[in-house]
DNA sequence: GGAATATTACTCGGATACTTTCTGTCCGAGTCTACCAGG
DNA sequence: CCTGGTAGACTCGGACAGAAAGTATCCGAGTAATATTCC
């Protein structure tokens, strides 16, 4: 049970935007060389976000992607349900009906017990993941590095690609 | 992200054999038989809970595997942990540290926000998943139908592979 | 000089290979049972 | 009749293919900016 990369690129280019705000759109090349990520794959990524409303795209020049509602209405769980799709960790098969002991269907109305107990163990985690926003993470990030949001903003909306010498000296994105 | 199949088979087979107690070992094959599951690779996820500690195994005629312990003391992240292993769902690869911005890894000791969220989830997910253990969901089971499990154990007990009719009328097993 | 237009270059979007994980299967090592021979 | 030994068959255990999902990549459709031309 691992989760996909992606969910990580993900949220980490979702803070990114929260800090350019409405400054205007910022294309998945700039965004994927904020952490070396291929810049094809992170699109991939972005594409499904698009179609669940959490970005917006803008195509031809000066396009590219932008948040498309405030980020304190975006959860964690919003990005991953649109990354890792809507399906729970646990799917339950029904084994209980097959075999020897299988009776028709309809004798199996009440839930299998032991699919109830994942499936609480799991509402658990969403409701955890719901109840955190990427405006959350942005203040702390800010309460620990007050210079970083500023920082990313600036670069990811400049036009030299070459702003910003690679190295120590510099503050963390995050 | 989804949970391994075998997972679902292990918790099954887990609950038939607290049903079957210290009564003796019970054999691949028929713990199988019970939800028509291929033998083999049921054996290769019992192997898992024996290398953890949660069942233990014999060879030869009349061998099989029976519970190390009590059900009271086989919680449901018992089961997972085995199956699935010990990794974490949402594995932090530090993506922060890669990048323009990536500063030398001294700098990151404090842990990443984003992890922390994702860590606090899962947290929660295991929580919940280790206060269930195996005899709470034989007596939600028994409750609903208390014939259940003298059928389930007489039947994997006995030598007639054939001794339960397949069809409507059969006790469900869960 | 200003505006309309055609061009051009740039962006996202979906369709296409490659790798890793999960699923399913097979055969060999070890062990307990049962039978057989001997006392 | 009882006991020891031996052969046999049965079980688990790990090593071996096939399928599915995840990862990475590429090229085309669409669009907005821009340069050009005409009024």
């Amino acid at each position: 049970m691992r989760m996909s990369e992606g969910v990580e690129w993900a949220v980490h280019t979702c803070l990114n935007l929260a800090w350019v705000g409405s400054a205007g759109p910022v294309r998945t090349a700039r965004l994927a060389a904020v952490f070396d990520l291929p810049a094809p794959y992170l699109n991939k990524q972005l594409q499904a976000l698009v179609r669940h409303g959490i970005l917006t795209s803008t195509s031809g020049p000066k396009g590219g992607f932008r948040l498309a509602r405030p980020p304190e209405q975006i959860s964690f769980l919003d990005i991953v349900g649109a990354i890792e799709g809507p399906g729970e960790a646990f799917h339950c098969r029904e084994i209980r009906q097959r075999g020897p002991f299988g009776n028709d269907p309809a004798g199996y109305r009440q839930p299998c017990a032991i699919a109830g107990v994942f499936a609480g163990a799991e509402r658990e985690w969403r409701r955890q993941l719901a109840s955190q926003t990427i405006a959350d993470v942005a203040r702390d990030v800010e309460e620990g590095s007050p210079e970083v949001p500023e920082r990313i903003r600036q670069w990811l909306l400049e036009q030299d690609p070459e702003g910003v010498i690679r190295g120590a000296g510099n503050p963390r994105p995050i």
